[in-house]
DNA sequence: ATGTCACATGTTATGTGA
């Protein structure tokens, strides 16, 4: 079972893009982040030709979720719960194939400090509330997306130019780890512990090129998923085709679930 | 401040967000 978590940035203008990815990489389950589309503007029927089920939340011009699946998705939440007056679209969640997938968008919270950082860290909360929730049930569950955090100094290239960004901010740094303290296995840095495994590389001033890159794109395991983690990686190439996204998707591969032990066959006499 | 991209508003650019 393969898993992505896809930053597009723009949807419609991204999709020969994903379409091929889609092809190639071969993906079971797709979480997408910045659709920048309104729900109504969601191009389904693309996924559909191409195999995958989809449950989205969209809103025009900023944000935007979706989760593709392969099997048929069992949506169980289109936001994230503790602020009702939140209209932004940036969660969504589903059942597929006996796992729980949450796919996010937390926000980017420049600049710092001010209402959008708050924001960011406000919603982190609810994430971090939420999270823990979902970890009690104790069932299996992947918390994927763009948190918009590079969590340590080995996310980030070596620059003083993001200092003072909400990204590597230390209140984001530090509620990232907080979420993870709970009991949360980072997929992606425990399978790759030494190299940077950027996700993320700002279209401006040839980052991309230079390999000055940010990992931002995380997925975070339940204990019951994490058992089954078999490899993760970055799709780089992506990041470099043209009219790419800024982000590459990344993924993990995950083995079967355990076949449920069998019962004590009953003697016959 | 700059750099790059895309969209909205609605002009032959500018503001906003990332």
């Amino acid at each position: 079972m393969k898993i992505a978590t896809f930053n597009i940035n723009n949807i419609n203008r991204r999709l020969p893009n994903l379409l091929q990815w889609l092809k190639s990489a071969k993906p079971d389950i797709v979480c997408l982040q910045e659709l920048k589309a309104a729900h109504a503007d969601f191009p389904e029927a693309e996924f559909v030709k191409a195999g995958y089920h989809a449950v989205w939340k969209g809103e025009r011009t900023w944000n935007g979720v979706a989760i593709l699946s392969r099997s048929e998705p069992i949506m169980t939440r289109d936001a994230l719960p503790g602020d009702p007056d939140d209209k932004q679209s940036r969660y969504i969640e589903a059942a597929i194939d006996g796992i729980l997938v949450a796919c996010l968008y937390l926000p980017n919270g420049n600049p710092q400090p001010g209402p959008k950082f708050e924001y960011k860290l406000k919603w982190f909360k609810r994430l971090t509330a939420h999270a823990k929730k979902l970890l009690a049930q104790d069932i299996p569950v992947v918390l994927a997306g763009d948190y918009n955090v590079a969590p340590t100094e080995l996310d980030i290239y070596k620059t003083k130019s993001w200092d003072d960004d909400a990204l590597v901010a230390p209140e984001s740094r530090a509620a990232f780890a907080k979420l993870v303290k709970q009991g949360w296995t980072d997929a992606i840095r425990i399978l790759h512990p030494d190299e940077p495994m950027f996700t993320f590389w700002h279209y401006m001033r040839n980052r991309w090129p230079r390999d000055a890159g940010l990992r931002l794109d995380h997925f975070l395991l339940s204990p019951q998923l994490a058992a089954r983690l078999h490899d993760a990686g970055i799709d780089r190439d992506a990041r470099g085709k043209a009219n790419a996204s800024d982000h590459a998707p990344a993924w993990i591969e995950l083995g079967d679930a355990k076949a449920k032990k069998k019962r004590k066959r009953r003697s016959k006499g």
